[in-house]
DNA sequence: GCAACTGGTCCTATTATAAGACCAACCTGG
DNA sequence: CCAGGTTGGTCTTATAATAGGACCAGTTGC
């Protein structure tokens, strides 16, 4: 039968795991936010097959996620670049690999490393209140979509 | 062919995915955010087949991100409750959301909230560079698993 | 000019998902 | 205390998605 789909939800969640929540395209997206730009490239850092890639870019550029741009070293090919809409994604993946580190190593199992420009590991996202004081997920709750105010 | 996993990566995005990266995991863990408990409180609001449901609830149970207890309503059943690690993907979770917001819907079209406990919507989620700057995705890189500081 | 590279398409075997029939244990009203 | 409904599953079957590789056209390097 045909895989549910989610596009039409009320929930943001839902309506983005429909868009990106498959089983490649937030990898390609990660890739492409490690600089990747290349069919090739992501084929072989991916170890994807060619197919998947292919149908995959081809929606991620649907999506406006990523665009495809003449190729930057001047060659007749072209490019997969990450739109606004991609890299907005970097929370996502943040957040992901945050957990990650967290939950999925055993103690002293290495792993790559975001770090900012001088070297330094990132800190944990932080979700701030409007006030700016930091969020844990007791104190939130969802508010269904057509919800007064209370 | 057998779907391909990243459980051994050196990235944890990678090992993220593969543990929760599935068409129907996330879905479930926000559900269970929001408070379900209940193997038919699941199965009613995401509309999954029964089968699914219960293998993917057996596989966040044995990946830890939920635990088996008794019902709490003192009947002989059961209920899903999430452990720490689950509790810890509210940020992944949050980051969707604010995507999915921010991209996925068209102006003016309704979706849910997610809100403080005054009832004001939450704010942007935020990298803190370990001295507490805020870091947007160009101002950091990932450094790989062995590599030495740089 | 030609071999290799790039960026695909297409085909096949296997796996995952959706939908619903079926079932055993529990709970509820009379 | 027991009949019928609720709960929480399992199993089966059909359809869809994925992995892997053969194949191919245009581009590039030599």
């Amino acid at each position: 039968m045909k895989r549910t789909g989610f596009s039409k939800a009320d929930c943001p969640v839902a309506r983005g795991l429909d868009a990106i929540g498959d089983w490649w395209s937030l990898l390609i997206v990660r890739d492409a936010l490690d600089g990747l730009r290349r069919f090739g490239d992501f084929q072989k850092n991916l170890g994807i097959a060619k197919g998947m890639l292919s149908a995959r870019l081809q929606k991620l550029v649907e999506l406006d996620v990523l665009e495809l741009v003449p190729a930057s070293d001047g060659s007749a090919y072209q490019e997969y670049a990450l739109t606004k809409r991609g890299r907005d994604l970097f929370p996502v993946i943040v957040g992901l690999r945050q957990w990650g580190e967290a939950h999925l190593y055993a103690r002293g199992e290495a792993h790559s490393d975001l770090v900012d420009q001088a070297g330094q590991p990132v800190g944990q996202l932080v979700l701030p209140s409007r006030t700016g004081r930091p969020l844990t997920w007791s104190e939130t709750r969802v508010r269904k979509a057509g919800a007064r105010k209370r």
